[in-house]
DNA sequence: ATATATTGGTACCTAATAGTAACCTATCAG
DNA sequence: CTGATAGGTTACTATTAGGTACCAATATAT
């Protein structure tokens, strides 16, 4: 079979919408240096709500990027770890998050430019 | 200033925010090979409505990664076609389509181990 | 005993967004 | 005067995101 994300009904244009989502992109960033636990990752992803997150890492697991381990502590401790999957993943995604930081600057003098040709 | 799209309110997160989108991703990457009209890009997005294709490429010009000319023809011809920072970015974002295709395989069987795993 | 804090969730509700379909403008061909 | 065409916009609906509250289970403090 030939995949092919242009085709709306290719099993790929559904992996691209779940993977080209913010949370995502962030998530799997900080996952990159090792394990980390729930909170954690809530604490470090600022603005992330607890049911964002938490569906996030669970559309994750389900795709086989990370894993979910679950410590019987108290109270219980769960710590997400990538996948070698989700590690090829992430080599697509970093370069998103440096492109936005290397380049915010320029995209801000863009929309001053094009506000102006507004007025 | 130092960017980081970890935090809320940096700009950096709502950039990351635009640009980590499937319909952003598909358009960049057609646009790579050259200008594309407003009917050609539609066709070949398999899905797209002309509703989020015009708002997908409209954010695209007011955040300056493509530039939008019209040609007085009749009926209007409209002409997209990547400026400089859209082609760095889409450097960034071709490797999700690859990755997607790539990994297409993989990702199904994680999912179908997944779903006997709640059985 | 009782109150309080903790971790990692889920349930519920509302606000925002995506998608769908119809309509619009201008002009030319038949 | 009917229809077609390119590139939209508008109005409406369905889906999703996000916020808040709540839960279990136990440890510590009161």
């Amino acid at each position: 079979m030939k995949w092919n994300p242009y085709a709306a009904r290719c099993p790929t244009r559904q992996l691209l919408d779940c993977i080209s989502d913010k949370w995502v992109v962030l998530v799997l960033g900080l996952l990159e240096s090792g394990p980390k636990r729930f909170s954690v990752l809530k604490r470090e992803i600022d603005g992330i709500s607890q049911k964002m997150l938490s569906q996030t890492l669970r559309t994750l697991e389900q795709n086989g990027l990370l894993t979910r381990r679950a410590f019987p502590t108290v109270p219980v401790t769960v710590e997400y770890e990538l996948t070698s999957l989700g590690r090829s993943l992430n080599l697509a995604l970093a370069p998103m998050i440096d492109w936005a930081v290397a380049n915010m600057n320029r995209v801000q003098k863009a929309r001053e430019s094009y506000g102006k040709r507004l007025a």
